[in-house]
DNA sequence: ACCTGAACACCGTTCAAGT
DNA sequence: ACCTGAACACCGTTCAAGT
């Protein structure tokens, strides 16, 4: 008589985004997740391979969460107004979940799945192109993006602490960054 | 009669270097480090309070070379020119260190001692001053800086694999920066 | 077919005992 | 004063045995 199904790799990793956010991913151990879906840690192995293709997965799901973040962000005429709007919808979600966002840049960096995070920047890309040109617009969102994500990277890890407004400095950036895109004076 | 020192905290934090470098983060153990040092592992505790301890301490000498890697740079009388050049040489360091590279930004990011980031990245913060006035100073060299270490994030990451030439995206963002901090057209 | 206890190899860390 | 072996609590992971 089969067993019947105690959980699923669903309820994995929910459980373990879940630990990472609240605890730090050094308590996410195969042991509190295995508690948290209400098995023992040896039967996690049925749907996982190990505790890095764990965290993998849920730094899979973090980009796909973000993309469709971004991708609701609603657009307007203004590209420039769009540049900011998705930019400030990448910072919000990276407070909301610095841990899984950290997951994605940091150090151990897991070797994403490159189409995810394509599709997770397409938004950024289609503005990019609008502000810069079809022809610029993968360097124009690489510097983008890039900027985005070092910027929320040093205020997550604390390297702002001189002090001075972290909002100005957001903002002076996105500004800036507008203008250095579509070829305007700064 | 005391038992002569067989080591020192100089040479463990050297050791923890070599190893985060050659082995990764989670090879990085008490274990290792004091098999390098030729010690037994409970050894280390009378130099070290812990291995997280261990860990910040590798974070701030990789910041310190860091900052005499940027402060060797050679300037010229174009802070433009210099700005390139402190940009690429930040980089040739992300590279050729990248693990300890990633520990100052990732994930867990070891709370980093802020005098030592101010020191490290005071050149930029002069070339910044000199492009863009000394009023936007501070906003102009966190534009740039947070673009470098997304930039070399992401690159580590292999966040950039779709192809496309990466040198060429490096160069784009400096020049792009540059013109948008000193106000002129792109 | 899935779940479990037991077991293994490996950590970080503490501490009493050595010199 | 520093070093060590032994010990503890905790991991990740495997596997034979249960249902």
């Amino acid at each position: 008589m089969p067993t019947p199904e105690r959980t699923s790799l669903d309820e994995i990793v929910t459980a373990a985004r879940e630990i990472l956010e609240s605890d730090g991913l050094a308590r996410l151990t195969m042991q509190a997740v295995a508690e948290r879906v209400g098995v023992r840690a040896p039967s996690l192995y049925k749907r996982v391979r190990n505790r890095e293709a764990l965290i993998k997965l849920v730094a899979e799901a973090t980009a796909d969460a973000m993309g469709e973040q971004l991708r609701a962000v609603p657009r307007t005429a203004d590209p420039r107004t769009d540049l900011g709007n998705l930019a400030r919808a990448f910072r919000a979600f990276a407070h909301r979940r610095p841990a899984a966002y950290r997951l994605i840049l940091g150090p151990e960096a897991v070797p994403m799945d490159v189409a995810r995070l394509a599709e997770a920047s397409a938004p950024l890309l289609e503005v990019a192109a609008e502000l810069a040109g079809p022809e610029e617009a993968l360097n124009a969102a690489r510097l983008f993006t890039a900027w985005g994500n070092g910027f929320i990277g040093m205020e997550l890890a604390g390297a702002f602490n001189l002090g001075g407004d972290i909002e100005a400095a957001f903002e002076y950036g996105i500004r800036h960054l507008a203008d250095a895109l579509s070829g305007h004076r700064a």
